[in-house]
DNA sequence: ATGCACCTTGTAGCAACTACAGGGTCAAGG
DNA sequence: CCTTGACCCTGTAGTTGCTACAAGGTGCAT
């Protein structure tokens, strides 16, 4: 199949693919004498594994372990364990700072009571935080 | 004050400051003879300004329009209370996402009960989930 | 034969910095 | 007086994960 099918296949695009071709997340497929990329079962696999990784939030690095590992179908899966555990951690954090974030942020809106910038908490809150 | 110590006061390093000038995002100060950035208070200002607010979550573009808001003080602040609406939305919307995230990379975790990649089940939800 | 959808390569852009390289300035110590 | 070291300067390239062209080639239908 083109690169267009296998895009769609795979809920991708053809310029991502191109792009994970460069970056040697995906295989160089075969081409037909049109120069053309040639594409098959095994590429609508490999790019929906990753594009299912990414929408989960791992980085590209993380992937390609990941990948590597899929390929090994005989070593430990701790090493995957650990790739999990450790994204899982990172997206804790990142809940915890956002869930700060977003009380800051109401507190801010709701202490404006509109009126003009001068007397503004929103402005205020920005300027005063290393003055309080 | 030189970049070193501005940097220092506001939170920040002399190469973001530098980048910052480049953006238009703080003034070009005046230099000594030796050619050396010359900073004073407003400078301290404006720059814990900017990073307040970047650590706030807010893009540079928001930081742009909120301070050319605080620079007028006799506007009204509905602008500054719809930047900081329109953020709050996008912050609670991240948290809602990676909310879901943190419960499939949970349930991935949870199902590896160790042994072989061939029957780990991370790397069989990645692999699946668009057959299932 | 001609239009159109699709493909090719290569390059540049996005956000918001960060990291050099290759030099200049300045105060302090020997 | 000279050197050392900490700081500063400019300019450019790298980061992450794509996305968006430009300029051209292919293949199929009309």
């Amino acid at each position: 199949m083109k690169i267009g099918e296998l895009a769609e296949r795979a809920g991708s695009r053809p310029e991502t693919i191109r792009y994970y071709e460069r970056i040697g997340m995906l295989p160089k497929p075969a081409r037909t004498g049109g120069n053309y990329r040639d594409y098959g079962a095994e590429h609508v696999a490999r790019l929906s594994f990753i594009r299912q990784a990414r929408a989960l939030g791992f980085e590209l690095s993380d992937v390609r372990t990941l990948i590597d590992l899929a390929d090994q179908p005989d070593q430990d899966c701790a090493a995957a364990d650990r790739i999990a555990l450790g994204h899982l951690k990172v997206v804790e954090a990142k809940i915890a700072q956002l869930g700060a974030l977003r009380g800051e942020l109401m507190r801010m809106i709701d202490q404006c009571r509109g009126g003009q910038v001068a007397s503004c908490r929103i402005i205020e809150s920005l300027s005063d935080h290393r003055a309080p």
